[in-house]
DNA sequence: AAATGAACCAACCGCATCGAT
DNA sequence: GATCGATGCGGTTGGTTCATT
């Protein structure tokens, strides 16, 4: 589907960072008539910008609702647990963090979750040990045994294709819910007021039920299960109800999961691929103690959801991890 | 105090997707 | 169904700030 060059092509546009007088223009121009069409807002309001550009700084930077500074330490575990979860689908993560943008979000992976992650030993993009760990990473000392232990207990292939099923399963549900009835009309004011969607997030709840409904029309179950993930809270929980259901906790193959974000988001996680370690050395004991791990993730999860859902603000960042067993939260979490 | 490198983050770029025609 | 315009999204870049030597 061939686009044309953009607007920003036209001569004379400014680039750059933007001044405080072309911020002013903006932030006045959408106080008083709201942003409506983008690619005529700058010439309306004064600007000479063109209007992806103006929809960036207003979405990133000049929104009211934008939390800047620090990341907080339940919100750096909900977007681990999220990226866990999605990947980089950074708008769907923005939708469970209030006030964080979508670029904020990225960025913050990009410079510093990521790095901590490798310097764990932890494959940021997998979630799962690296095999070539660098020495004095997760493996520093014992490492042969504990990457035994990982190894052993990372069945996330399987956990994935469980995850799809649920999701195109649910995918299905959705659009019969749908049809059922019809979402209402995007209105983010409204939306934003009974809770349902971030502000910070670009994708309305209706917009995404839209989207989910799509993706359940879908022949390929990938295809489904990719419009599911950047649905709503609701679906979250219930793709990991449906995981849950499908692979009940004890049966064999269902492990890695819990174990893996224990790990991800364990200040200490030396001492878990310890623990873990021992276990899976202890005959007899492990199975028991992975079905916990397992557990606990999804009853973090499923908490997660459900408290997001509960609460207007939709947050997943406070009440968001409730489980023990998984987080052993990390007091300073420097990984 | 100056030079250098690392870290950070706002903004850009280009592709994907959606809705209208 | 094909095309087009508008917008959303994710990857990347480059300027600025901070820390170290």
């Amino acid at each position: 589907m061939g686009r044309s060059p953009c607007c920003e092509k036209e001569a004379g546009l400014k680039k750059g960072p933007w001044t405080p007088e072309e911020d002013q223009k903006l932030l006045a121009f959408i106080d008083q008539h709201g942003h409506g069409c983008w690619r005529s807002l700058p010439a309306k309001a004064g600007l000479r910008r063109c209007g992806k550009s103006c929809r960036l700084r207003w979405t990133n930077y000049l929104r009211p609702d934008i939390k800047r500074g620090k990341f907080t330490v339940q919100e750096e575990q909900t977007i681990i647990q999220l990226h866990a979860l999605l990947g980089n689908r950074w708008s769907a993560i923005a939708t469970h963090l209030p006030k964080r943008t979508d670029n904020e979000i990225k960025n913050y992976w990009n410079t510093h979750l990521k790095k901590r992650l490798a310097k764990m030993g932890i494959d940021p993009v997998t979630h799962k040990p690296r095999a070539d760990a660098p020495a004095g990473a997760a493996s520093s000392s014992g490492g042969a045994a504990r990457y035994r232990a990982a190894a052993h207990l990372s069945h996330t292939a399987q956990w994935e294709s469980a995850r799809l099923e649920a999701e195109a399963r649910l995918a299905c549900e959705a659009k019969l819910r749908a049809l059922a009835s019809p979402p209402p009309p995007p209105a983010p004011a409204a939306a934003a007021a009974s809770g349902l969607e971030s502000p910070t997030s670009t994708l309305s709840f209706s917009e995404s039920a839209q989207l989910f409904a799509a993706g359940a029309g879908h022949d390929d179950a990938h295809g489904a299960a990719h419009a599911a993930a950047v649905l709503t809270t609701r679906s979250y929980g219930e793709a990991a109800a449906a995981f849950a259901e499908h692979h009940r906790f004890g049966d064999d193959d269902a492990a890695a999961p819990g174990f893996l974000a224990g790990v991800l988001l364990d200040c200490s996680a030396e001492q878990r691929f310890a623990a873990a370690s021992t276990a899976a050395e202890a005959s007899g004991g492990e199975r028991q103690q992975e079905e916990e791990e397992d557990k606990g993730y999804w009853s973090s999860i499923l908490n997660m959801v459900n408290s997001s859902m509960s609460s207007s603000s939709s947050s997943l960042t406070s009440e968001a991890v409730t489980d023990p067993a998984m987080m052993y939260l990390p007091a300073a979490a420097e990984f």
